[in-house]
DNA sequence: ATGTGACTCAAAGTCCGTG
DNA sequence: ACACGGACTTTGAGTCACA
């Protein structure tokens, strides 16, 4: 599944993932909830908070979407 | 190229586009030379300024730190 | 300097499961 | 409720020739 990151990439993954799981959590939502309102699965949505997944810019709009709130709050 | 989008699916990447084309052009370069600078391929920068191509978290971020600004200002 | 189609192939993303 | 994996299908990444 991992793919050759550098460090830098690798962090930037973990700071977007874990920006969105607290934006999930700030909403009292579960990994398996923010799937189904989103359409992506569970056990990739689990990987893009671990930071293990380069998830792409449709897919990133439309947690945005799920979770109501500006796309650009991901990226703190 | 082009995969069966939605329509707000390809509004979404053309907003995109538009925006990074924007950033670009205020600072007076070329897509070439964003090409360069962020290491991705002209032609397929250019289709993402078009809203062609569905961009990946990684090379966003490639491109913010290319144009030195902060990701979200990708999504205004 | 850019738009575009066609291409390869690695990775995005799904769906099934386990502890 | 979440981490993690295997086996899959689809799409993004990256390149090229040419308009």
């Amino acid at each position: 599944m991992e793919t050759t990151l550098t460090p830098e990439q690798k962090t930037d993954l973990q700071k977007f993932g874990r920006r969105l799981a607290l934006l999930r959590k700030e909403r009292g939502w579960s990994q398996e909830r923010l799937a189904l309102e989103s359409g992506l699965a569970r056990s990739y949505l689990g990987g893009v908070e671990r930071g293990q997944r380069n998830i792409a810019l449709l897919n990133i709009l439309r947690l945005a979407r799920s979770l109501e709130c500006e796309p650009n709050e991901l990226f703190s």
